[in-house]
DNA sequence: TGACTTACTTTCATTTTGATAGTAACATTG
DNA sequence: CAATGTTACTATCAAAATGAAAGTAAGTCA
């Protein structure tokens, strides 16, 4: 039915990109972790055209990132809010965010702050086997037909 | 000269996708972390067409997460290795890895190894103040003009 | 009844992509 | 030393994606 099939490169970072690999689908990502969920929140805050918009949508809602929401029966509109798969892409954007802020932060920047501490975020990826910092430890990649 | 300043949105996650957008480039650097540096691997290695992958190994030669090395003198021939820059980028694809792994993982997996220990990776993303996991602390996304 | 809101769709010009073929600068082989 | 091969591209052009602008549908509100 879908195109889950479809992708059958046994490549994790290939099948993701596959229907994720472009700006605005990410962004639109991004707005729904601060919270837009409506057609005209995001169009606003994007600047993207709607043709567009109604794709990306679309396709975010069907690989099961946003769940479409009756917010009001009359008039019948639908918001669009994250679902646990949309939720659990946050440390990509975090992780993409943290890149920019290394290697592309001059000027004022949008910081991201935990609501307990007060503190600004930094995010950092590890392995969670052995505690190691991401790029500390040389790694190797494995096919899975070399058995 | 270059349009570093032409990308003045203060979101760090826009300023990096503002070159980084799209699949083939994501594609090509996780071919460089794997050890691809030539024009035809990265062409073989993707099937992409040479025009296209003429432009994005500019850019991403741009935008110094590559570089250009000479590994012959006659005939001269140059191949693309990743900068620091380049190489800090690996999170973010491993990040991409966990979540494809996760809700893409039907069928052989590609699996990253830590060469010391022999074990998988289970990338996870944290925050270095609080040590505590991306996503399970409320967050708030502060805007740089609010003072 | 008429203006307004929200979430789109239609249309069409522009831009980007992708497939194929060709080129430049050399090395190697017979 | 001519023919073939290798590597890294460029040129060309059709097809697909994008983007801007205007229009539509289903209602509400005054």
């Amino acid at each position: 039915m879908n195109d889950k099939n479809i992708c059958a490169d046994p490549c994790p970072i290939a099948r993701c990109l596959a229907f994720l690999g472009d700006t605005w689908s990410l962004l639109l990502l991004r707005d729904a972790h601060i919270g837009l969920t409506r057609f005209d929140q995001f169009r606003k805050s994007l600047g993207i055209a709607p043709t567009i918009l109604t794709r990306r949508l679309a396709t975010l809602t069907e690989e099961g990132l946003l769940e479409k929401r009756l917010y009001s029966e009359r008039p019948p509109r639908e918001e669009y809010v994250l679902t646990a798969a949309g939720r659990d892409f946050l440390p990509v954007l975090m992780m993409i965010g943290a890149w920019g802020s290394q290697y592309r932060g001059d000027g004022p920047l949008v910081r991201v702050q935990d609501v307990e501490t007060g503190e600004y975020i930094k995010p950092i990826a590890i392995d969670e086997v052995t505690g190691a910092r991401i790029g500390t430890r040389p790694l190797r990649f494995v096919m899975p037909d070399s058995d």
